[in-house]
DNA sequence: CTTTATTATCGTAATAATACGATAAAAGAA
DNA sequence: TTCTTTTATCGTATTATTACGATAATAAAG
């Protein structure tokens, strides 16, 4: 029954809530902090860090690229990802700014 | 065979991920805009305004109620909605958090 | 060429989320 | 009391997400 009723939304809060979606799963934020933290792009580091299967970690890697917000290389048999810095400002912003539009509106309540 | 690994990873980000969990479907962005936009707590103004059936909506009312970010008296018949400014205030700092967090990591990268 | 190490993809199973009709519950109106 | 209006809950169907073993793919090492 349930096919989605997404698309009867604005576009706006559709955008938003495939942003939030990146963030539902603690692997994801762990693998965002973790790419944060190294002045190099890393491998497969992440799967040691991560308490997940290969196979695991490697979906959730490719959920954060095909969202935009982490980049990969294929070099060789191993494989380089790190934060698309461009992409992660523009998130964070638009997220900052859906709280203070609430705020902005915000007159008078219980 | 998936029984869920979150509790595996750091309380910071089960915590996180909760949080973003709320904002995964238009229809709960759509109420807390709404509610935000009012002077006064409404009621089911919200099921009007929402394009998914009284259940649904009634259903996605009770998952913000069960994080905290919105509050709701059952007046008779009627029943009134609305935000809980104290913790959108602590979610919204905990988001902004996360990121300006990634970008202090952030040191070089490709 | 064969082996090895690393990563991605496929298949599949389990669980969670979404959606709604039907119905219950609650209180005011008739 | 009975009817009406409003909202919550139950049951259930569908779809999405999560998780991992097995296996393919890739390129370097031997």
């Amino acid at each position: 029954m349930p096919r989605t009723k997404k698309h009867l939304f604005s576009k706006a809060d559709v955008e938003l809530s495939e942003i939030a979606k990146a963030l539902t799963h603690p692997a994801r934020i762990a693998i965002l902090k973790e790419l944060s933290r190294r002045q190099e792009c890393i491998c497969g580091e992440i799967v040691d860090r991560i308490p997940l299967a290969q196979a695991t970690v490697s979906q959730h890697l490719k959920e954060l690229k095909s969202l935009g917000l982490i980049a990969g290389e294929i070099e060789g048999p191993k494989s380089c990802y790190c934060i698309n810095w461009k992409k992660l400002d523009e998130v964070s912003a638009l997220l900052r700014d859906f709280f203070d539009q609430l705020r902005t509106n915000h007159q008078r309540c219980c």
